[in-house]
DNA sequence: CCAAATTTGGAATAATCGTTCCTGAATAAT
DNA sequence: ATTATTCAGGAACGATTATTCCAAATTTGG
């Protein structure tokens, strides 16, 4: 009947997020996204709807991907404390790495839609939740294996690695420092013992 | 000679921070400006050139402002431990109290211009540096007078306090709850021995 | 009263915004 | 070959953007 579609979804919304990542959803304009994501102009409308509709697609790919792999692993780990380094040392890796300085999709846009727009920051929060969580189940296991101390309260010290996840991607958007990043992660593994 | 300002410069920069606190750079109009601000367009272009000086100017009297009141709480303490959870408490007080969920003002701007304007990530990480230092001040003065144990990082854990609050300041901005900032602040604090 | 300065409000600007629409070419199954 | 669909490219839209400018009113000091 009729002709096939060029491109892959996935693929355009990939570059998408790489957009809306780098320069925010106000900061990225409908020509920027047409230059961008390589299609042009009414593919993307037809494809994707407006601008918020694409924007909250990708926002969701983003968690789809980034923080399903940042909860497993923590969910794969046989030692919980060497799986957090793991976690937060890769996270500054990751930092130190990206020229473009894009941080954390998710806390940019806590930071700049959530506020005022319900439907994101509902989708922030459950990201939220969904790594504390994980977090949590990893200190339960630490605690069960003998790891760690079982008078430590494991749901406090999720949330307490949350905070700090999101303070380092913060610091990410403003400038590199790898020692300050080192003293800090140092700081937050002797609170697991 | 003339007619003299009706005016008070720093009352209507003040107008500017809520502005920009709130809504950011790029989600504030200079249609916003001019009914926030109640002054007419030509006067707020005369007064304080265009929007990004504008900003610029605002951001720094924040600095002024919010990042002194910080210093100078860091700085009077007697009892360090004290003067950490207080300072914490009173930063998780105004983030529930604020019903436009504003959060930092450097935090916000670190991550919706930092990357792209180099002044202005200039400011937020002198900001950064001040409170760091202030930190830094106050942990050192707790291992002076044997309140805090002189095996500790005193520079790394004011980093890590920074880092913090950070943290709790992305948190504000897309929800609150409290039982969840009390579980980080009792962690945090737990570092303090 | 005059002259200088500052106020306001709104008009005007040019650029950009997000979005819709149209044309014409390409492709694919019937 | 026909028909249906998708593509690219760009024109067109009205709205909004940041900024400049102007005219009139107001206030001040000499």
């Amino acid at each position: 009947m009729a002709r096939a579609k060029e491109f892959d979804e996935k693929t355009v919304l990939d570059k998408a997020v790489t957009l809306f990542w780098h320069k925010g959803y106000n900061g990225t304009s409908a020509q920027d996204l047409v230059e961008g994501l390589g299609i042009s102009r009414s593919s993307m409308y037809d494809t994707f709807g407006d601008k918020r509709t694409l924007f909250i697609k990708a926002l969701k790919l983003y968690e789809e991907k980034n923080t399903r792999d940042l909860i497993s692993m923590a969910d794969q780990s046989a030692d919980p404390r060497e799986t957090i380094r793991q976690i937060l040392e890769n996270l500054v890796k990751e930092d130190l790495n990206d020229q473009l300085a894009k941080g954390c999709f998710m806390v940019n846009t806590a930071i700049e839609l959530a506020p005022h727009d319900k439907e994101v920051a509902d989708i922030v929060n459950s990201n939220m939740a969904d790594v504390v969580d994980a977090f949590y189940r990893t200190i339960c296991k630490g605690q069960e294996s003998g790891q760690l101390s079982p008078e430590i309260d494991a749901k406090a010290i999720a949330r307490f690695l949350y905070n700090n996840v999101t303070g380092i991607r913060v610091s990410s958007r403003s400038g590199k420092d790898k020692k300050a990043m080192d003293d800090i992660i140092k700081v937050i593994l002797s609170v697991l013992q």
